[in-house]
DNA sequence: GGTATTTGGTCAAGTTTGCTTTACTATATT
DNA sequence: AATATAGTAAAGCAAACTTGACCAAATACC
């Protein structure tokens, strides 16, 4: 590594596209964080995101569900659960399909954290449409969901 | 909640920038260290991202620096270098202008880590190309470090 | 110039988080 | 009747920190 690479090296290792990604990763997930405490959510988790991103809200999810797509033991996903199910997020409702099982569902503060969570988020879109303007917005929200849509398929 | 607006609010709610850019983030942070171990390099952590993020490849950096930068404490962020240093990717010097202070410089092992990273991430980079092609990732790299760029300047 | 305080760094112990492992009950399936 | 599955309960564990106590060199103060 000569002293005249350094600085190329220096900037091409410490910011590309994958630092990128991280960044604004974190950025969200704090801003997002920030703005459900401000309308009123406390002692949310990051780890939540298990459930809620894979509950089924029209109909409910059982545990070892949650627990496959998640890559997770029943017991640990019966821990984030207790958890938001402390915080009266979502309940538990026996299954009339199995005796054995039980369905989450949310309830309506439930209800209220996701519907929150949404109106947080497109605050937060806007912000960022403040920084570089609608178009850029969408242009990036497409490419994005194209590569992601993409990874998504290879990966499987 | 409707019955009705479920599916419209589920996709809303589960799939958006924010969601694309966590799983993006994920996704190289895993394939980067799958190609890292795979030029030979064992035992890597995430968090090792805030020693090698923030060092100045050419005249090292002091711990306090590398824990001020990350929102540390320097005993935390000493362990992190012990870990980083029992490896071998780096070393302390005496830091002949402060006689209490020691500079954390990588070894020549660490510059091959630096290296092989960037190879690594270059390979990932094309295969996103394979993807989408070159132009839009073009367009997707260049809003994207717009994006960034604008939110570091604002939340500072 | 000598004392007091701050600063860079280390060592060791304690804490929290987010899991896993082991052990168990109750219902379903074969 | 035997086995598999849904879920619970509790203990253990490793990672990634913090806290507290310390040493030695630098700086500030009088």
């Amino acid at each position: 590594m000569r002293e005249t690479e350094d600085k190329q090296l220096d900037s091409r290792y410490k910011r590309n596209l994958g630092r990128d990604f991280n960044y604004l990763s974190r950025e969200f997930a704090r801003r997002l964080m920030e703005k459900s405490v401000a309308r009123g959510h406390k002692g949310l988790k990051l780890n939540w995101d298990t459930v809620f991103l894979n509950l089924n809200f029209r109909d409910g999810s059982r545990l070892v569900d949650l627990a496959q797509v998640n890559g997770l033991t029943k017991q640990a996903m019966s821990q984030i659960v207790a958890d938001i199910e402390k915080q009266g997020y979502i309940t538990k409702q026996d299954d009339p399909s199995d005796g054995r099982a039980r369905k989450l569902k949310l309830t309506t503060k439930g209800k209220k954290l996701v519907q929150d969570s949404l109106e947080a988020y497109e605050e937060l879109e806007q912000e960022c449409e403040a920084l570089v303007g609608r178009e850029k917005l969408d242009t990036l929200k497409e490419i994005l969901s194209e590569l992601v849509t993409a990874r998504r398929n290879t990966s499987s």
